[in-house]
DNA sequence: ATGGTCGATTTTCGA
């Protein structure tokens, strides 16, 4: 089995670098982020076209979140239960034993803003849901664009206390650790300055000045079963790239 | 050097 997470920053624009993308890696199941279009806009027939079912919670211009999946998904949430939140940005859906939960994390814009108050209340919120989602699901992934860098590693030398690699941030992120996830991507030897997003500006991903912050993590029954986790940054190299390249994880079942 | 680039919607905002 195959999943796959991508923030493809627009929908509407990245269908066709999608669908090119769907038919050359045939992933079981994809993670979309930043889908930036209402429902009614959603492409479904499109996807359904290639063999995809999609469930997925959007709004206009902002946010909006998805996953497509060969199998039929079942016990489907949209929001944070119990969280108030107009921004979509969390979906959820069991495919066979395995429960995917979608997650497009606040930006938080600046260390000590509002939004990033909203980022840290978000995340706060999160790992109390996943902490009972995982009593329910064993074989539990958490994917998504977490807008977080866990490790100095994770992050091009330039990129120094700001946003994405704060300590309270990256306490968030161990806090989804310890709930009995691990980041699928450090069970396997990687290459150094490996990332998941490059800013459009100053040519930062021919210079490779990125982040690692879309990551897959995983229970402990399926860190038994990952055998490769990898990004693919063959998307990010097209024309009129989204910002952000797929991650994906390969299990044995 | 306080810029730069995208995407959706405007007379900027969020990333």
């Amino acid at each position: 089995m195959k999943i796959a997470t991508w923030n493809v920053n627009s929908l509407k624009v990245r269908l066709p670098h999608l669908l090119d993308w769907l038919a050359a890696e045939q992933p079981d199941a994809v993670c979309l982020q930043e889908l930036k279009l209402e429902d009614k806009a959603f492409p479904q027939a499109e996807l359904e076209a290639v063999g995809y079912q999609a469930v997925f919670s959007g709004q206009k211009t902002y946010n909006g979140v998805a996953i497509l999946s060969r199998q039929a998904p079942a016990e489907v949430v949209r929001g944070i239960p119990g969280f108030d939140d107009e921004q979509k940005r969390i979906i959820a859906e069991t495919i066979g034993d395995v429960r995917l939960i979608c997650g497009y994390f606040p930006n938080g814009q600046a260390v000590g803003s509002d939004k990033f108050a909203y980022k840290l209340d978000w995340l706060a919120a999160l790992t109390a849901w996943v902490k009972d989602e995982l009593r329910q699901h064993p074989r539990l992934v958490l994917a998504g664009d977490f807008n977080i860098a866990p490790e100095d590693r994770d992050a091009h030398p330039g990129w120094k206390d700001e946003i994405h690699v704060s300590v309270p941030e990256r306490d968030a992120f161990r806090a989804l650790e310890l709930l009995g996830l691990t980041d699928a991507f450090r069970l396997f030897d990687q290459a150094a300055n490996s990332f998941s997003w490059w800013d459009y500006r100053m040519n930062a991903f021919a210079r490779n000045f990125g982040l690692r912050i879309d990551h897959l993590l995983i229970s402990d029954p399926l860190v038994a079963d990952c055998r490769r986790c990898w990004v693919d940054t063959a998307p990010r190299q097209l024309e009129r790239p989204s910002d952000h390249a797929p991650v994906l994880i390969e299990l044995t079942r």
